[in-house]
RNA sequence: GGGCAAUUGGCUCAGUUGGUUAGAGCGCUGCUUUCACACGGCAGAGGUCACUGGUUCGAAUCCAGUAUUGCCCA
């Protein structure tokens, strides 16, 4: 870029000389963009510094996990946030963005655990805490070089200086201070709860992290004896699971409490199903009617009985452990379902762990963190859980208590950072109390004090927060922020009573200690204290006097939460802060509403009062051709640094702005690129997760992600691209291009005034096009839609600017007298252009400024009294404002329509009839005065457009002797071709015959209206009047067609 | 099971408050290579707008239902 150095332009020779050589005629954007960015990061371009003087536009960066690199998500995300904060900045923002990355406890640990295990064939135990987060920060420190640096190759314009990490200093103060608040005010507790046990990674996973998958499994029935029967009860009862081995955790068997009401009531609704069914349902619904009555007559009188003898306190024996345990009854047990009753493992089901509280049921956990049974399965101890199955299973046969097995599908909870299948477990938890904190978060959206866009979003947002269920905070790993309790072993009263007195006695600071007391069933106490910041001294104090940290990290979405605030300096009171927030928007996609909006807004309220953010946008996901979502483990993730090889920074923007439209998923198919031929090989199920893949076009293979030998390793690697990317990487071309002949026909550019009053219509009409394109950009993009936007230019530039202007240009160019004019207007046209463009496209637009600052440093027009040079950077520059005279002037608009269909007239009746390109065809534009004032100083552009010597044009003009005609109805114009020289009689009747049967189709269909009595006495006397005018002048052209193709066919015969 | 969306040419998508012949990109067909751009130019073919019913003078658009697909929640 000729502008980066313009000091010493010595250098650079080819900086002021615009010849074609100097300008190649391809955007070389692997060298450009590299030059740019440099330019951009040495003048700080991006920087954002608290300016009273300005108001400030804010967005932090959804911060980026440093678990592996980004992929094609991340591009679009990343690509709308620049494009906004780019337009901001240019329309006088002091405009923030805020980078950084995210430490992802569970996600990051569970890779690094993996790649231990993999590579050195140790655990996590074997290296020691301290050692795996070290090993951690590695792996961190490498992913985030190469995310932060995959951002900036996008063009990302982040204030680097700022760039921030979840788990660093200021981020941890400001957890410190959160956790402390939470705790002083009891918005912190410890509970016990069940918790998604990861057996692997040995840590609760919460829900989000869990998926289901279904597998093969059993169902088996077993029999547990009932103590001391009396005479007619049954001396058995039989349950059945699909996980035996938790049966040596049961602390119940429960029947349902009123099993007559609740078979009526199924019978009652299978009746009214059936009622309403579609004859091809109707007899399977019979069948399961018949099934249920039949299974009431014959168990209700034992369910009966069972619900009796549960309300009368009788146990059963559990075998095996040889435990009694009660009969309950609970609504959980139903009657429809197996035995009718159903065994309660109260540590181990999220089911019966309800019932277990419904009920004051003991809750026995079975399970060590590693998977393993405890000391509780008695003689089963230090048994995995699928050896104990096996054994439990074989012993119940022995004694003769294993009934039916079953074989049954089973929806098996797995968790998604280890793959391995979830136990659920019984585990002390740190909990955040959600219902004031989520009443706070609703009532920021609801009063739209937080704006959601699309709106519809919303609903999601609230209806999950309104269940204001607790939010589990404890991680049992290594990698994180550590929770900052201490606490005592469980203590007497009188115990509990001094150490807190103790504690008190320490003379820490105020606010910087606090501590709670809490008792258990058992009376005994324990005492918890948290310290707000991180205190050597404090924290060695605090454990002279026996207590001990907790060892667990708090769930990543607690600091994620905080990111708004703690990125800009809190706790601590700062400039930046009071400035740049609450931030302006936040742009994410959607499946992080509830996990991260949600409480980012509800812990923004509480640590400052005040919102994070605005507005909320949420952008599609990107989908692979399959229609699922792309991602690293399926193989179908595209890096954006591999598109950016293949197409360049500002065609994957362009792109995936284009692409991104309000309601829509992107569906993008995506192909491998053969290094060795290139040929493109679509991805399949099947090629997509293999180590190698041969092409179809040389045979020779390549290597894709997944290689892991050595062999396959030195093969090249195969670049996963889309096709999707061509239409963007062609219109930067074109750009490129317009430019690059702007550039080349203003080396004798001097700066004139210019007579907007006195300007031929063509300038009018670029004025005007380009005020209107500049508003309806700024609209679109104020609404965040960055697809319209992106289409409009796309549209303007390429149809309007190049096919239309460039080619107008070139022929008053070569006229000295329009040519100081037209380069004005060419210049500004491009100028403005490239400021809407910038936010889309920021190199090439960049890139194209440097140039047009060495032969147009000026270039305002005269009318906008703004005549100054323009700035070194397109980035800096100012967004462009509408000079009101120019504003939507439909008019010249309209006029100028008149001169685009005569022009395409013409060429339509040149491609019919095979002309060639070089041939100039005389052609006679019958029109009315005005319209002839309109286009008589158009005629030269005519002639070159449309390659037409026009003979004559006015009310006189007549048809040629051998003629083509066409009418232009809607502006009053007929067109005619001379074809003596060229007359193809077949191509013109075939011509005129599919246009006399379009016409003809659509005649027929407004007669059809018009003779609708109701349409006629109904619809607006406008549109009537319209139908009928139209019908009018489509019936004056069927006729003239008619008479050419008569003239026509009496010259063949003739 | 509940919620939110989607269904428009071979593919990927637009379509503003219901109103001329439903648009674009890619692909396809014909012509075109000393022209800023063949990553180009000009022209063209290709759609009963998922289905069924309703509202309306008029429906891709509004309403109801059905089917299929995706996502979220349980």
């Amino acid at each position: 870029m000729s502008t980066t150095d313009s000091s010493d332009s010595a250098d650079c020779p080819e900086a002021t000389d615009s010849s074609e050589q100097a300008i190649p005629n391809r955007f070389d954007f692997a060298t450009a963009a590299e030059r740019i960015q440099a330019a951009w990061d040495q003048a700080g371009t991006w920087r954002a510094t608290v300016n009273p003087d300005r108001k400030p536009f804010t967005i932090v960066i959804p911060p980026p996990n440093v678990t592996g690199a980004l992929h094609l998500g991340h591009g679009l995300n990343n690509t709308l946030q620049d494009v906004l904060v780019r337009t901001r900045r240019m329309q006088g923002f002091e405009a923030l963005w805020m980078p950084g990355t995210d430490h992802a406890g569970i996600a990051t640990q569970a890779v690094v655990e993996r790649r231990l295990k993999e590579q050195e064939n140790k655990t996590r135990h074997d290296l020691g805490r301290e050692a795996l987060v070290d090993r951690i920060w590695q792996w961190k420190q490498q992913y985030e070089a190469r995310i932060l640096g995959q951002l900036k190759r996008m063009g990302c314009s982040c204030d680097w200086d700022r760039t921030r990490f979840t788990l660093d200093q200021r981020c941890a103060a400001a957890v410190r201070a959160t956790f402390y608040d939470l705790f002083q005010k009891r918005l912190i507790y410890r509970g016990k709860r069940l918790v998604n046990w990861d057996t692997f990674l040995q840590t609760a996973v919460s829900d989000d992290e869990v998926f289901n998958e279904t597998v093969k499994g059993h169902f088996w029935h077993i029999r547990y004896r009932v103590i001391e029967p009396q005479a007619g009860e049954p001396t058995e009862v039989e349950i059945a699971t699909t996980r035996p081995e938790t049966m040596l955790g049961d602390t119940a068997v429960a029947v349902h409490p009123d099993p007559a009401a609740a078979f009526d009531s199924l019978i009652d609704q299978a009746t009214e199903k059936l009622a309403a069914a579609t004859d091809k349902d109707r007899a399977g619904l019979q069948g399961q009617l018949d099934a249920l009555v039949a299974r009431r007559d014959q168990m209700l009188p034992s369910l009966t009985r069972l619900r009796d003898m549960a309300l009368d306190g009788r146990m059963v024996m559990l075998p095996l452990v040889d435990r009694p345990i009660p009969l309950v009854a609970d609504l959980w047990a139903k009657p429809e379902m197996g035995s009718g009753c159903v065994k309660i493992t109260p540590a181990h089901d999220p089911n019966d762990y309800e019932v277990g509280l419904r009920c004051g049921l003991p809750m026995i956990n079975i399970l060590s963190a590693d998977g393993t049974l405890n000391a509780a399965a008695g003689r089963y101890e230090g048994l995995t859980i699928k050896q104990a199955r096996t054994k439990v299973v074989d012993d119940l046969e022995a004694i003769g208590l294993l009934g039916d097995i079953e074989d049954r599908e089973i929806e098996l909870p797995h968790s998604d950072r280890s793959k391995t299948p979830i136990e659920p477990l019984l585990a002390d938890q740190w909990f955040v109390k959600m219902d004031s904190l989520a009443q706070s978060a609703m009532d920021a959206v609801s009063t739209e004090s937080v704006k959601i866009f699309p709106t519809r979003y919303r609903k999601g947002y609230l209806d999950w927060l309104g269940e204001k269920r607790d939010w589990p905070v404890s991680r049992q790993l290594w990698w994180g922020h550590q929770i900052p309790i201490w606490s005592s072993e469980a203590i007497g009263a009188a115990e509990a009573k001094e150490l807190a007195d103790r504690l008190d006695g320490l003379g820490a600071d105020a606010d910087a200690l606090t501590h709670q007391t809490e008792s258990d069933e058992a009376g005994n106490r324990q005492v918890f204290v948290c310290l707000r910041k991180e205190d050597a001294k404090l924290q060695e104090a605090v454990e002279a006097l026996g207590m001990t940290r907790d060892p667990d990290v708090l769930d990543t979405w607690f600091s994620s939460a905080l990111w708004p605030h703690s990125t800009l300096g809190w706790p601590e009171p700062s400039a930046d802060l009071d400035y740049f927030y609450p931030t302006s928007t936040l742009i994410t996609s959607r499946d992080i509403i509830t996990l991260w909006v949600a409480r980012m807004v509800l812990m923004g309220l509480n640590n400052t009062g005040k919102v994070p953010f605005d507005e909320v946008f949420i952008h599609p996901k990107i989908l692979d051709g399959l229609g699922e979502t792309m991602s690293k483990s399926k193989g179908n993730g595209v890096d954006p640094i591999d598109i950016i090889e293949k197409f360049g920074p500002d065609a994957m923007r362009f792109a995936l702005a284009w692409l991104a439209t309000e309601t829509q998923d992107v569906r993008m198919p995506v192909q491998y690129e053969c290094p060795h031929c290139g040929k493109l090989i679509d991805q399949t199920k099947k090629n997509r997760s293999l180590p190698k893949v041969p092409c179809k076009g040389c045979g020779k293979s390549f290597s894709t992600q997944w290689a892991e030998t050595e062999e396959d390793r030195a093969l090249p690697r195969g670049a996963v691209v889309s096709e999707r990317f061509e239409t963007a990487r062609n219109f930067v071309n074109k750009l490129w291009n317009a430019a690059r002949f702007t550039l080349l026909n203003l080396d004798d550019f001097r700066p004139t005034p210019i007579d907007r009053s006195n300007l031929p219509l063509e300038d009018r009409w670029l004025l005007s096009r380009l005020a209107t394109v500049t508003a309806e950009v700024t609209e679109s993009l104020d609404h965040y839609r960055f697809a319209e936007a992106a289409r409009v230019l796309y549209d303007f530039a390429w149809d309007e600017f190049c096919s239309l202007y460039v080619e107008m240009a070139k022929a008053r160019l070569a006229d000295p007298d329009a040519r100081g004019a037209t380069q004005s207007i060419i210049a500004h046209a491009l100028d403005t252009l490239l400021r809407l463009l910038h936010p889309f496209m920021p190199f090439v637009t960049e890139e194209i400024w440097g140039h047009l600052a060495t032969v147009a440093p000026v270039r305002g027009l005269a009318a906008d009294a703004e005549a100054e040079p323009a700035g070194r950077f397109v980035m800096l520059a100012a967004w462009p404002k509408v000079f009101p005279g120019d504003v939507g002037d439909g008019q010249i608009e309209r006029q100028f329509e008149v001169f685009r269909e005569v022009l395409g007239g013409i060429r339509r009746i040149r491609s019919s009839q095979n002309i060639a390109p070089r041939e100039t065809v005389p052609v006679a534009v019958r029109c009315d005065a005005a319209t002839e004032a309109l286009l008589a100083p158009m005629k030269v552009l005519l002639e070159s457009l449309a390659g037409a010597d026009v003979i004559t044009l006015g009310p006189n003009a007549e048809p040629f002797a051998t003629d083509a005609p066409l009418s232009i109805p809607a502006f009053d114009v007929e067109l005619h071709v001379d074809l003596e020289r060229f007359i193809d009689v077949d191509a013109e009747l075939q011509r005129l015959e599919r246009l006399l049967g379009q016409i003809v189709k659509q005649i027929t269909g407004k007669r059809q209206k018009l003779s609708n009595e109701n349409f006629v006495s109904r619809a607006p006397e406008q549109v009537v009047a319209q139908e009928r005018q139209s019908l009018e002048e489509l019936e004056r052209q069927q006729q003239g067609i008619d008479a050419d193709i008569a003239k026509l066919k009496q010259r063949v015969d003739g």
